[in-house]
DNA sequence: TAGATATAATAAGCGTGCTTACTATTCAAG
DNA sequence: CTTGAATAGTAAGCACGCTTATTATATCTA
């Protein structure tokens, strides 16, 4: 059968992460931190003093991609940059007093923008979702060598 | 229950979709289509001169980002504008013949994208994904005034 | 130890979304 | 018919992702 409606899955994946990113930056726009702002702020809080390149391999985006909103969210004073002493080469990033006090706050802000988004879905459906979700994932990241993929080629390719 | 995995839910869905955007755009790279404007065209082939508002209510983006998507795909040789006789305001958006060609071929890599991405996942897990992101969609989609009620509210609002 | 290689971060520039502000055109009210 | 509001499209400039290229620093090897 086609029309099961997985060919709108990509169309529909879409909508939904655009939906939802929309109604979470509503919500905080009054803090100023955006959503990728968000996803790089947890990080961050649960390993204070992470490098660049580490956090580029956690969120899997490109390490450019972390120095420029790395960049915005030490000038919106969420982060701090500091060197590391042994190799100079590292900037490791630290949450301010700003963002561990907000932390909180945005987290129970994003439980919402989930609750709102599931309403009328039960738990058993939830279940399935995530769990599929997580499958997407994986199905999608290897074969193209991940990013846990590529740290392990690395620490073995030390020959 | 609070560690069911729904604290993970926007994370998830944005991985998700990044991760299908990125596959997609590697397998249709060769054609110069990227995800946003092959959505784009699929409403275009099935509704073959539509307005660029028009476009905007269709793919629930603004009116300026259909219009510089609109301006690439003038240039890749996607599609046409033209003005509309009666109303010149109007842009009149037509495929091309490069792109009924491709229509089909960029179709089915759809489909081979998504089939790639649900391996493992059974028919009926299948059917609650699509499901629960309709009702995401839907749950999102009102409430902070849907494009469907803007267009309801526009005609009703003529008095 | 010197030279090659690898890694961390950044720069430049593009695509796709956004907000805000503008022009051109049409429609509605008087 | 003229004025004012609404609509279609675009311009400018920002956020966040990308690719490609560059600089600084570490590390490996010959």
């Amino acid at each position: 059968m086609v029309s099961d409606g997985i060919d709108r899955l990509g169309f529909l994946i879409h909508d939904v992460q655009r939906l939802m990113r929309k109604r979470f930056e509503a919500r905080a726009s009054g803090l100023g931190l955006s959503s990728a702002q968000w996803r790089l702020l947890v990080r961050v809080a649960k390993e204070a003093g992470v490098a660049q390149a580490r956090l580029a391999e956690l969120l899997e985006i490109e390490p450019i991609s972390v120095s420029r909103l790395v960049d915005r969210m030490e000038e919106g004073g969420w982060i701090q940059r500091r060197q590391d002493a042994t190799d100079r080469r590292l900037r490791m990033i630290f949450p301010t007093e700003k963002a561990n006090a907000a932390y909180a706050d945005v987290k129970s802000l994003a439980g919402e923008v989930y609750e709102e988004s599931l309403a009328g879905v039960s738990a058993e459906e939830r279940r399935v979702l995530i769990r599929v979700l997580d499958t997407i994932v994986q199905n999608l990241t290897d074969g193209e060598t991940s990013s846990l993929e590529k740290i392990k080629n690395r620490e073995g390719r030390a020959a």
